[in-house]
Formats: structure tokens, C-alpha cells, sequence
DNA sequence: GTCTATAGATGGATAGAC
DNA sequence: GTCTATCCATCTATAGAC
């Protein structure tokens, strides 16, 4: 990709999260970038194609940072611990793009739309089977798989919305306080059990 | 407020929901109501105040649903346990306003902006107090009660993106595990610590 | 309270010169 | 690769009749 391309790029993900897509204008990222807004055409097809390509390299960028962090860890727990540091590190680092990718889908064709979710649900299935695992292997407590991943997942997730670079805490700390959150809340107990009646005999 | 102002409204929470505050046309507004988009300026003064009601309204009745729910209940953990459900309760059975609380604030004016972050930021405090108060009495792990409110809030929150009315359980049951989960998550074990070496000495 | 008609502004996208 | 110029569609909002 050119630099040129790659500016445009920078351009839009700032004004697309500062403004939201549907308020921002090709003359808009045009004029930050130094160029006219008829220029736009010569390196991206149209509007939707920029938002395309931003939402595109943040959900391979998000799957690589999972498997670069899961890879060669066994034990259920720790292979846990390591997807949701590398969630979590994540939407601190690319705060901007992935409230871009949370919030904009509807500025997607269907076909777009498709690829983008489709890749989104392949993530979000990782993380599922992290989950089942623990709780195969007796390690978690017993909870709906699906429905707890999602829990976990947006609560990581919306760390991208309030985190401040310049705030209270630094960024591992964040990390490391909602790991020992969840895990907590995940794990087997083994001198007592859940307190609430709705436990599931599945299994 | 008439009736055909609460049509109009109605029609603008399932059009902002479905397609988004920026791509719904006052047009589209108003052709569901049997109006003409010229009729819709005798009940409203503008695009933005259609929106600013229905933030308004929703939050209003978010807070009223979160005093109606703790109110006389003086334990710390069933006090939290009950926000935790009002909270998860609202948000399932308002889910269309609910979304459009948290991804249509930028089509706000400054002013009318602050006014509904005002509210939510009240709403949040309440939780934040709720937090505090079990740590204090120690019954809650001494975590950062901001931060950890930020992910049970969200993690709350985002019930509202992936609940389906006719999906497989009913709303009571997801509330109770995710009240469950969360509970679990911030209760004190009094035979073991966190496992982390993070923990702060604060208090 | 709703209508028709239209002002007035903006934005996505294209044509064609350089 | 970038420019000027422009087309065309769309949208918010208002004017004024009924």
C-alpha cells in the first residue's frame, strides 16, 4: 500500500472515531491528507471501500495478536489468562479502530458486512472453545459457554471506550485486574459451589 | 404527549435501531407514521430533538428502574445483586433505546450532549457506590471500583447487542447468571486471596 | 395538524485537463 | 496522481395554503 494510501487511511480512522462514518465527508479526510477530495478516487473506489479496508486489517491484525498469545500454552487456565491479556492489550492499542469496527458495520454493504462478521464470529469462536475446554476439563464452573464468552468478551471489549492513555492506570494493569477478575468469576471452586439455584446439570 | 408524537417517536426508536440517527431521514420517519415529512416539525423541532427524547426518556427511566430495585434492600451483596438485575432487565426488555443510548450520542448537540452524559454519569456513580461500599465492609474483593464498574456495567450492557427475544433462554435466566458470575467475580473468599501479585493495599 | 412546494446546503462520485 | 468543475441525489427545514 502506498504512503499516500496509508495516510488516507490514518486520516479516516481518526475522523471516522472522532466524527463516526456516516459524518464524515471525503472532503473531510481529503483535506488533512493534502489532497482534494476527487483525489480520494484514485486510491480507494469509494467511501465504504476506506471503512472496508480499516475494518478488514483490524480483524486480521485481532486474530493474529490471539494466536501469537494462545500459541504453545496447554494448561486451560493460563491459555485463558493469554487470550484475554492479548484482547485486552489489544483494544487498548487500537483504541481508535476498533470502536470503528463496533460501532460502523452498518456502513457496510451485505457482502462487506458478511466477510467482516464472518470473521468477527470466527473470533469470538476461539474464545468460546477456550471456554468449553476449562469447563471439560473441570477447571471453570460449569456456565453456558456462549453466553458467558459474550460477557466476558464486550466487558474486554469496552475497555477500547473509557481507557485514557494518559490515565490513572497503565495498560497492563487494566489487563491483568479484569484476567483476575474473570478467571476468578470462571474457575471451579472446589470447597463450595455457586450459591444460585440456576446451576445446569449438562454434561 | 399526543399521540401522534408517541407514534412518531416509536417510529424513530425502530428506524434509529435498524439503520442509525445519521442515515434515517426525517422522511423516513415520517411515512411509517402516514405523515408527510413536513408534518413531523409541528411535533418536534428538529431531527435532533426526536433523538434527544428518546434519550432522555430512556435514561429517566433507567435510573427509576435501578432506585426501584435497591430500594429497602440494605445487605451490600444483595444490594448489588439487585442493580445487577435492574440493570440486565432494562436492557433486555428496552433494547432498542438502549443501543441507540450508547451509539447515537454524537448526533447531539454540545449542550443537549451533556445533558444525557450528566445522567449516565450519575447512573454510573450509583454503581460505583454500590462497589465501594461492599469493599469497605469487606465483603468485596478491594479491586479499583471504577475500573471493575466500567467492565460490569459494559459486560451488563452489551446484553442488549446479542439478546434475541425468541433465543434459547429467557431473559431471567441470563440475568441470574450473569448476576452470578459477577458476584462470584467480587465476593471475598475468606480461605483464599487472589492468585495475582497485583493486589493493591489501599483503604 | 397536515398538506404542497421549495429553499438552501451538502455530499458522493465522475469527466477530463495537466 | 492530482487538479478544477460539475452533475445529481438527498436531506433538513421553512413558507404558506387549507
Amino acid at each position: 500500500m502506498s504512503e499516500k494510501k496509508e495516510a488516507i487511511k490514518q486520516n479516516a480512522i481518526d475522523l471516522f472515531y472522532k466524527k463516526g462514518y456516516f459524518a464524515t465527508s471525503i472532503g473531510d479526510i481529503a483535506r488533512p491528507t493534502g489532497i482534494r477530495k476527487s483525489s480520494i478516487y484514485y486510491h480507494y473506489q469509494n467511501k465504504e471501500d476506506i471503512l472496508f479496508d480499516i475494518l478488514k486489517t483490524t480483524m486480521l491484525d485481532l486474530d493474529r495478536s490471539l494466536e501469537e498469545h494462545i500459541e504453545g500454552v496447554d494448561d486451560p487456565e493460563q491459555k485463558m489468562r493469554s487470550a484475554i491479556t492479548s484482547h485486552i492489550i489489544f483494544h487498548i492499542e487500537r483504541q481508535k479502530e476498533v470502536i470503528i469496527s463496533d460501532s460502523e458495520l452498518r456502513g457496510l454493504s451485505l457482502e462487506n458486512y458478511k466477510a467482516i462478521t464472518k470473521m468477527r464470529d470466527k473470533y469470538e469462536h476461539k474464545f468460546q472453545a477456550l471456554i468449553k475446554n476449562g469447563i471439560q476439563k473441570q477447571v471453570f464452573v460449569d456456565y453456558d459457554f456462549k453466553i458467558i464468552s459474550y460477557g466476558i468478551l464486550t466487558m474486554c471489549t469496552a475497555v477500547a471506550l473509557w481507557f485514557r492513555p494518559k490515565g490513572r492506570l497503565p495498560k497492563r494493569e487494566i489487563a491483568e485486574m479484569y484476567t483476575d477478575f474473570i478467571i476468578d468469576g470462571l474457575k471451579k471452586k472446589h470447597d463450595r459451589q455457586r450459591s444460585s439455584a440456576s446451576k445446569k446439570g449438562r454434561g
